[in-house]
DNA sequence: CCAGACGTTGTT
DNA sequence: GTCTGG
DNA sequence: CCAGACGTTGTT
DNA sequence: GTCTGG
């Protein structure tokens, strides 16, 4: 799963790496990003954009926004039939620049958070969709992200994880929003091993008012630390 | 026909 | 909006 | 994902 | 336990 990330890149950064538009309004160096707060994804109409949307699909047709708490990631299985996704998957695909995710390790000496970044040290792209909701008083803008199963280097930390688009070619064809649907669907699956690698981290992560460099600092747990 | 759901992860 | 269940 | 709330009436 | 909020 992906329930938390960072994003440290300033706009300019973000807008090279993804040859998109970016919107006037800045953003603030992310290194606990968490859903409902609103962040940057990238979406294409005529050319591709930066867009500040609200992390939690909310579908069309909801009465009540709550319903984006439980939306915030898509099964990339089923994300093609689930009536909250479909019609995103058809029309809005996006992309979530990231430099980093979180996964919480499950052990017999609680949950250690891990800290996963690209090999590379460029920006990951996550798989995402986007939809807008106009029940409310104000239009609704939000995403979800893709997941799949873990690759090698994840699956003893996590049994899920965010789809990744590493390729530019893949980058393009998810955003382009008449690309035939079997073709999308075969993006994904699990990014490659190498790149990829990952570190402990600060349990201060848990936490979403705690957002500062310090969080994605290695961290060494052994069964001492546990008692403090 | 109308009413009600529409999700993921992880744990049991 | 669209599908499933009754 | 984790943290924190989870309720009503009436009064300030 | 389960939902909402961040």
């Amino acid at each position: 799963m992906c329930g938390r990330y960072t994003l440290h890149s300033s706009l300019e950064e973000i807008a090279t790496e993804f040859a998109a538009k970016a919107p006037k309004a800045k953003i603030e160096k992310r290194y606990n990003a968490a859903p409902a707060q609103k962040l940057p994804i990238i979406i294409r109409q005529q050319q591709n954009y930066i867009k500040l949307f609200s992390w939690g699909l909310v579908p069309s047709w909801a009465k009540d926004p709550a319903i984006g708490s439980k939306m915030i990631n898509a099964r990339s299985e089923t994300i093609a039939e689930k009536p909250s996704f479909r019609s995103a998957f058809r029309k809005r695909r996006c992309l979530v620049p990231v430099n980093g995710f979180y996964e919480w390790h499950k052990t017999s000496s609680g949950k250690r958070p891990v800290y996963i970044t690209p090999t590379n040290g460029n920006l990951f792209a996550f798989a995402g969709l986007w939809e807008v909701c106009e029940q409310q008083q104000q239009p609704i803008h939000s995403f979800t992200i893709a997941t799949t199963e873990p690759n090698n280097i994840l699956k003893d930390i996590h049994n899920r994880m965010p789809v990744i688009l590493t390729s530019n070619e893949a980058r393009n064809l998810w955003l382009q929003q008449d690309a035939p649907i079997e073709d999308c669907l075969k993006l994904l699956h699990p990014c490659k091993d190498e790149e990829m690698q990952y570190h402990y981290v600060s349990r201060k992560v848990n936490a979403t008012y705690n957002d500062s460099p310090d969080l994605i600092q290695p961290v060494v747990y052994d069964e001492q630390s546990e008692f403090f």
